[in-house]
Formats: structure tokens, sequence, C-alpha cells
DNA sequence: CGATATTCATTGATACATCAACGTTTATCC
DNA sequence: GGATAAACGTTGATGTATCAATGAATATCG
């Protein structure tokens, strides 16, 4: 049975993936932070680049903006984002961080920051511009 | 703002992840495959290491075993698998593919063999085995 | 200016992801 | 051998992913 390594490829990417979020999920959970990943990654963005719709964010972060929808509802719910029907075109809602938010990012970030490191642990800066250079090429044999 | 490179290689890691099924679950609507890609990476896996116990699958796909059964589900409804308990230790279950799944497998491997293909388009021998071991690399990161 | 088309957020339906808890069956240990 | 522990599959709860459809607001075009 040969195995192309096509295969292996597209299977390693899909492995990484997940541990790299399951890695960093248990290491919210073991600090007791009630967040799921895909909402920190959410309200890091808001930090970075709010306010900003709804659809712009889901674009950002590459997510069905359905989704991020139903995220942003349980952050809402948390306290630590709101929004704001926009007064310029009242179709869309302008997302921003509440104090609570930006607490919790500065909170977080040194442990975020360290999870950073870790994934390229022992790569050169080299190794790292090639993984990158890699998988965009990738990505672009995907879009037709 | 200073993005880190570290951050810049998760995310890409993710993106590509994302784009390679969506790539993929377009290929099987377009042609009315009535099959999610982890429905088919489930049977492609049942036909090549099969018969297996449903935690063995798990383990060999990388995801949780309770969400493994419940797309076995799924698969058993659409008469692509069956389930036996095994006689030597009758908790587990012995999954194995039925004739429907055999015969689809066949049919739609031309299309898979041509997706793994068009994913590392353009890519050297070389630069397909480096990208795999920069991977596995990072896995290694994060398995403490 | 008024009909038509587009855009944004939302909701519903279906599927997958993870963890915790549970029942049944098998292993282990005193 | 009988109590205790562990393994397998299952179910429930919660969160995320995708597409299709909808309502309200805005753009566009004749």
């Amino acid at each position: 049975m040969n195995i192309a390594i096509e295969e292996v490829v597209l299977f390693e990417i899909e492995k990484t993936s997940k541990l790299a979020k399951m890695y960093s999920q248990r290491e919210f959970d073991k600090r007791q932070v009630a967040l799921t990943v895909d909402q920190w990654i959410l309200i890091k963005v808001i930090e970075e680049y709010g306010p900003l719709t709804q659809r712009a964010l889901a674009a950002r972060v590459f997510r069905d903006p359905a989704s991020v929808k139903r995220t942003l509802d349980l952050l809402e719910s948390k306290e630590l984002i709101s929004r704001k029907p926009d007064d310029q075109d009242r179709r869309q809602h302008q997302v921003e961080l509440r104090d609570r938010g930006i607490s919790l990012i500065k909170e977080l970030m040194p442990m975020i920051s360290q999870h950073r490191k870790q994934s390229t642990a022992g790569f050169s800066a080299t190794e790292k511009q090639e993984l990158v250079r890699l998988l965009k090429r990738m990505q672009d044999n995907f879009l037709d």
C-alpha cells in the first residue's frame, strides 16, 4: 500500500492544527480561564483591529459570519464585548471591547506569548519563514 | 504593533487546514456526493486498515471517540459500513466496510487523487518533505 | 423616483469537537 | 474468587462550521 506524500502533507497539517488548539485549550482550562481558544482569538482581534463589523471580523479570522455571530453572543453575555448599531449604516453593528475584555487580555498575554514561542521552539528564523512560505503556496493551490 | 512570526505560523497552519477541507467539500458537493470530508476519511481508513474497533479508528484519524461514534452512526444509516460486537471482547465493536462503501470508494478515488496532487502542485520533492518535517517538529513541541 | 438587487446580521438545520458521566464487560489484585 | 480498577462504547451538554433562507437597510439602475 503506497501512501502518497501529498496525502501525508494534508494529514500532518490537520494534525498540527488540532494539536496546537488542544494545547492552548488545556492551558486555558488549567488556569481556570473561562474561554475557548476561538473566543480568545476573537477578543484579541477586536482589541487589535476594533471596533469593526461582524463581517469584517469574520473575514479577518477566516471564519463564517454566522459562526462568529454566535461566538459574539457568548462574549457579550460574559460582558467582554459590546455591539452598537452603526449610525451611518444601520444594517451593520460595530463590535468593540469592554473593560473586562481589555483587562482579561492584559492578564492572559504572557501565557499566550509563551505558547506562541513554544510552537516554534528549536526552529531557526529561516525555518519559520520557510514553513510560512510553503503553507501560503499550498493555500494558493486551493484558490481556483 | 509588531506581529510575531510564531503567531503567523500558527495562523497559516489553521488557514491552510480550513482551505483544504473547504476545497474538498466543494468537490464533493459539486459531484453530488452525499458525504462530508470527515465521513470520507473514515470510510477510507476503514478500507485500508479495517476491520477495527471504534477506538482504534478514532486514534488513527486523530479524532475523539465520541465524535467518531456519531459519524459512524451516519455511515451505518447510509449502509456504507457495519458494526459487529467482538466475540472475544464484548465491550468493543468491529467496524468494517459494506459493499456500497467499497464501490463508493472505487468511484471517488480518481477525484481524491487529483485533489491530493493539487495540494502540492508546484512543490519539489524536497519541499514536500521539508514541509512534513517542519510540521512534525512543531507537533513534538506540543507534546509535553 | 421607484423597482430591483445587494448587503448585513440573524436564524434554522445538520454535522463535528471536546469533556464528563454512565453502564457493561473485562483485568487486576488481595 | 470476589472487590476494585480499567477499558469500550454510548449519551448529554456546550461550542463551533457550513449553507440556505429571511428581514431590514442601503445601492443601483432604468
